[in-house]
DNA sequence: TTTTTCTTCCAAAAGATTTCAAAATGCTCC
DNA sequence: GGAGCATTTTGAAATCTTTTGGAAGAAAAA
């Protein structure tokens, strides 16, 4: 494994357990304690994270930040969303119109369903997303219109809301940025106001959530998971908050297995 | 195989998988380490990965970019559409707002607009271009929605017209499928429709054409040279064609050296 | 004390450089 | 067109560098 995949994957246990042990991290990682040790290390020269004795945090600033580091988030996209992304991709039916929410777990659904080879409508704000989905002559893609948001390939915009009112589509697929019993919430007004379009504009939500996501709380909530007709996450999900989560909604859950 | 195509396949698999080892990589691609690494040393040197040990990974600007074909098309593109947009980027200054046609000779203006650091607000109903351009934070980068038209990036469709009727641009860089001493033509009758509200749509209008598209003819013309503000165009066009555009519109002859 | 973790050092392994010869390509001249 | 020569590109070997994993002793926690 190189070494910088290796951090990156150093900084994605820590950030789902806050802590860890140097040891569990080595076995983890199958590597040794010398070539992780000296990694922590290095990560911790360069501020991504706090020494303890026998292991490691993340740093305070890290740790509250709502926005991933971007260099950290793309790093390698995780078993459990390509997982998800099959799964979801199962539900799109021949001839459908399927939207797709911007997002790194909605664009997993795209490239599964790309490779499903069956022939539907997609629309999206995203503009990766749209890219793959039209690598397929047999999906029609519609790509509604408004400015890209800078370091995410999302378009956003005024009349962005009005032009997704006036669509009607069978499926949404949803990404959030955080994902708690109650409800879904992201980062921006403007991201929410238009997830909320989508919903509105949808015959069934499904919303497609990596573990990592569910049980934190972002700025603006957009929907109920009450509303939502499906959500489909991995199982390294926690037991308590599973059964939170399966009260209000349909929870379908993905081994990460590869 | 040839080199530009083999660099372009490592960029391919890097944008998989963010990253990569060069091993893999020489097995992937079946040519030798000394070869797989001297074309990772030039893809690094340009700046369009980052070097590991043992490995590669891509640009950190590039890996949150839309990348549809975009890296491939900086590989193969000819060295004429470098010039070409090169010389076309120029035109833009600070604060305007420029329209991009589709095309790929207007990609290359896209590349060279966004590699020049000045900032300007961007409409495009192409995908690649707008991945392009909003890999730099201070270009304003506005999609115009639509369907996306299988093998190429262009968005079309009806409500497209009249949303670039609504706008007002201080340039338009137009790509042409074929150029006549009188008019520009392309395909489609839609493509040549939406070119056409470009042109109304912007103060100054430039087509951008590399010489093996000058004189010759396509099914829908679209504008008249004479309506044009500049031709960009190589200095592989013949001398009698050129005189009798230069008769007809001011034409830029860019020299195709590297 | 006993156990665990940390440092330091070393050797093996993997990767990077350098160098070189063969192959491919381009070019001139016939 | 093709022969001959120069240039570039490629693959492989030798050598050097970095990284890795382990071991021994020091330091810290239990």
């Amino acid at each position: 494994m190189l070494p910088p995949l290796r951090r990156a994957r150093i900084l994605e246990l820590l950030r789902k357990d806050q802590v860890a042990t140097l040891k569990d991290m080595s076995i983890a990682l199958s590597v040794s304690m010398s070539t992780l040790r000296r990694d922590v290390d290095y990560l911790c020269e360069s501020g991504q994270l706090e020494r303890t004795h026998g292991g490691a945090m993340l740093n305070q600033e890290r740790r509250n930040a709502v926005e991933l580091e971007p260099a950290i988030a793309t790093e390698l996209e995780s078993g459990a969303k390509r997982a998800i992304g099959y799964r979801a991709a199962k539900l799109i039916l021949p001839g459908q119109t399927v939207i797709f929410d911007s997002g790194s777990t909605t664009a997993a659904v795209a490239r599964a369903a790309q490779e499903r080879r069956v022939p539907f409508t997609a629309v999206t704000n995203d503009l990766s997303i749209a890219g793959t989905l039209s690598a397929t002559p047999i999906i029609r893609v519609l790509v509604v219109g408004g400015f890209v948001r800078t370091g995410t390939a999302t378009l956003l915009g005024p009349g962005l809301i009005s032009a997704v009112g006036r669509l009607r589509a069978d499926l949404v697929f949803l990404g959030t940025h955080a994902l708690t019993a109650d409800e879904l919430s992201d980062t921006s007004v403007e991201l929410a106001d238009l997830k909320r379009a989508f919903v509105q504009a949808g015959e069934q939500a499904i919303a497609v959530v990596d573990s990592s996501k569910v049980f934190s709380r972002a700025f603006c909530s957009f929907a109920r998971t009450r509303d939502l007709d499906r959500v489909i996450t991995d199982d390294r999900i926690a037991p308590d908050d599973l059964d939170a989560l399966r009260s209000r909604v349909a929870v379908d859950l993905v081994p990460e297995a590869e």
